[in-house]
DNA sequence: GTGGTCTAGACCACG
DNA sequence: GTGGTCTAGACCACC
């Protein structure tokens, strides 16, 4: 799986990585049960740092998506989803609003807004199907 | 217009202040020619600096959202919309994204979260018309 | 509140420190709302690097203890309590377990262990009395 | 004997390892003067390194559970029991603490931690007397 | 002042 | 080799 960290931009580098292995996690480019690079692996491989790379990993671990394995390494956690509780939608709406209002300003019309989250939503669907 | 401010976020609290005024530029609630608080009265009534008010205040101002009266302080300013560029759209798309994948993640249907958008979208709409 | 630091121990800094803390806030000592030390402080009174005070603090914070506050710090997070979940219970039992098995090898009677966890109980229950 | 070793556990294989081969010995599942299995069938068995079993035979023979016969491998030995000082107790109590405060906090009853140990302790009577 | 992030080293236990 | 922990610096945005 492609990984590409951009040093330039004003996101965090952990939160680029993590972003990039969730959605990995969440095509299905990577499997569950399949080990991820090692700290030193990665983080030589995208010249950043061990610890910006174990901060990924621990929260990723944090949330579930992997597990950590004295031997193996990190691998994939399957049995996502049924996460999806009431907390959660509540606080994605409040994530959401400030996009919406910022778009709602710029002149969106709610169909072009949409749009674009479809579109966004099928790239990941399509992903999974061609696993 | 009633402005709140969550202390506990981990939104800024300059962003938390400009995102509601620009919506309630956006929605009409303060409406064109209409002059804010000024910083010291704002910064009172929100508990929070006055080095913080001015803070968005400039930038709203810079964005020209406002402008500065040395009589009246700082009034609102027409003509919005016609900002949204391709970049935009791109900047945005990009911002979206990792909301998406982690709802994709925890099993979240897109026609769910596309209700969620709307919902969102239409509170802004329906505040335009009640003015 | 007082707090302790055995460099020589072998249970890591940070979790000698997350201990403590979350025993301050189950008797009470940390009331609710009250403010915590801020890292560059705490570090170096105890004479521990920043990064250590950090990690527990995301971690009692993760775990719903503390809130962080861009102003006031870290402050104590009320609202604990039904988080008992049957996960809890289970993962605890297996948490127990190997001390259980270790302390009846060594030939301790039932009796005497429970004295000790009821002993460790009340002096909880105590400190929350006195407050 | 069935053992069982978690690889996802955080707690060392070996010690997962030794931990049960001293539960076996003090229920008498292993009687005194039975020989263990050998380094590599036990490994091969369990699906660890030869060196983790090696390990936790080492330790259990320098703790005198075990004794190291050339010909007949490691064999059970009896006469535990009776070092219970009082050192022992204090580590106990140092390392059963922060799961009482845990529980504590998590709004657990003493009486319902108690009958957790309890339920614990008594397994570990009944595979006593079962033998 | 605060917290948030990042770096470049280091030592340890485990396997 | 792996992950787990720790240190001593640094820069940034926010308040």
């Amino acid at each position: 799986m492609l990984i590409t960290i951009d040093l330039q931009s004003e996101i965090p580098l952990y939160l680029q990585l993590k972003t990039q292995l969730i959605k990995g996690i969440a095509t299905g480019e990577l499997a569950e049960g399949e080990p991820l690079p090692s700290f030193r692996q990665l983080s030589a491989d995208l010249g950043i740092n061990m610890l910006t790379v174990k901060k990924t990993y621990d929260q990723l671990k944090q949330e579930g998506y992997l597990t950590m394995h004295r031997q193996k390494g990190a691998v994939v956690n399957g049995q996502l989803h049924a996460r999806m509780t009431d907390q959660y939608v509540l606080t994605l709406k409040q994530q959401l609003a400030p996009f919406i209002t910022e778009a709602f300003c710029y002149g969106m019309k709610k169909a072009q807004f949409t749009a674009i989250c479809n579109a966004l939503y099928e790239e990941l669907e399509e992903g999974k199907e061609n696993d």
